[in-house]
DNA sequence: ACTATAGTTGACCGGTCGGTCTAGGTCAAG
DNA sequence: CTTGACCTAGACCGACCGGTCAACTATAGT
């Protein structure tokens, strides 16, 4: 049949589906398994628990991102400023699509289930907080680029990148709480002015 | 007894707790009474629903810090600006305090609330997107008398005070998933720099 | 003293929660 | 043709979900 040994693959994709348009614990398990046509026996079968099948569909979720980040949004081809306003510009597309297809702005997959868990497992606070962390990895590569080319002044790198990890995960809360995606549109450029200098932090 | 009375106020503090420390899925109705050491027939004498009561503790949480944003964090006895540091002072505080009593720095109360809420309830949605947009006003009147004075650019009152709150939003979130306090502490400062001229936006 | 109202109590509803368990089916290697 | 590993199936578990209800008590106004 079609679905010969994507069962896991299914459910994973189920999970995030249903995670990201609603939330972590008003999702059961039960359903995941009917939306993703998979019996109960099967899900435990591949995953221990309800919070390994998380675990798991956040480790997927975030090489997916920082892949398509790097081959598509920080890519080399226009001005290292230039590219942190294509990842608003991702974002942006991001919650609009969201909105088209259910109605509502859906945030961000991992903010919203940091804010939703961090306070309740370790396991998930630390997945997610791993994610943040290697996301400003890139930003930071990007800004130490656009600082040596003269386009920014010197500047902390790490700081800088952490505040506008953070300023991003704002607007996309913001996004979604007012269901509007062009609050990223309007206020998103002003990223640009988060910028810490040495010394500072 | 000394529970005459304030049985519904006790509801209402019991929910703002719980809701806090945890999420609003994972706190259900018997806890809340529970905990308030009332009985269920009772909480649904004062609230028809949990959805209810929520709204309810949402208004009374808003008056609260409003008051406190006014009387005490606002005050006019330090520049406008130095006001602004001086909220985010209270934020750094808020957090440690939650870390030091239950182990984990909760977040923003209403941010919290949002991001799990937002795209299931459109009520609860609509009444803290409503705190974000009156959070904005005093954050607003600030901006203003500090560009009135000199200590400011002239700028898109109305814009930056939206960044602001989302960046305010975002370092919570992010404080929240680290576990770590200092994140405001550090990063905070940089919220100075978020300012939107005229034309900007 | 009588009545109306506000507040309290706890049993009860159907449904769902995350998770377990046993039995059976599928398939490739020996 | 058999074995054993992998996978599927679905009944079942105790606990809990949000919410309802009817009976009860305490209190205040007349």
């Amino acid at each position: 049949m079609t679905q010969v040994r994507d069962t896991k693959q299914r459910l994973l994709d189920t999970a995030r589906e249903l995670f990201y348009a609603r939330s972590y614990e008003d999702v059961g398990v039960q359903e995941i398994c009917r939306e993703a046509g998979v019996k109960k026996g099967s899900f435990y079968h591949f995953f221990p628990s309800k919070r390994d099948l998380t675990v798991a569909m956040l480790d997927e979720s975030w090489i997916q991102f920082r892949d398509m980040l790097l081959n598509d949004v920080f890519v080399r081809d226009i001005p290292p400023v230039q590219r942190i306003l294509r990842l608003l510009d991702m974002q942006y597309r991001l919650h609009s699509e969201a909105k088209a297809k259910t109605g509502h702005v859906s945030g961000c997959p991992f903010g919203n289930l940091a804010g939703e868990m961090s306070t309740r497992d370790e396991v998930i606070r630390e997945r997610v907080k791993r994610v943040f962390r290697d996301l400003e990895v890139p930003i930071r590569d990007v800004l130490e680029e656009a600082a040596a080319a003269g386009d920014l002044p010197e500047l902390d790198s790490r700081a800088t990148a952490c505040a506008m990890v953070a300023y991003l995960e704002g607007l996309s809360l913001m996004a979604k709480t007012h269901n509007d995606p062009d609050i990223v549109k309007q206020l998103g450029p002003a990223i640009l002015k988060l910028i810490v200098l040495p010394g500072e932090g």
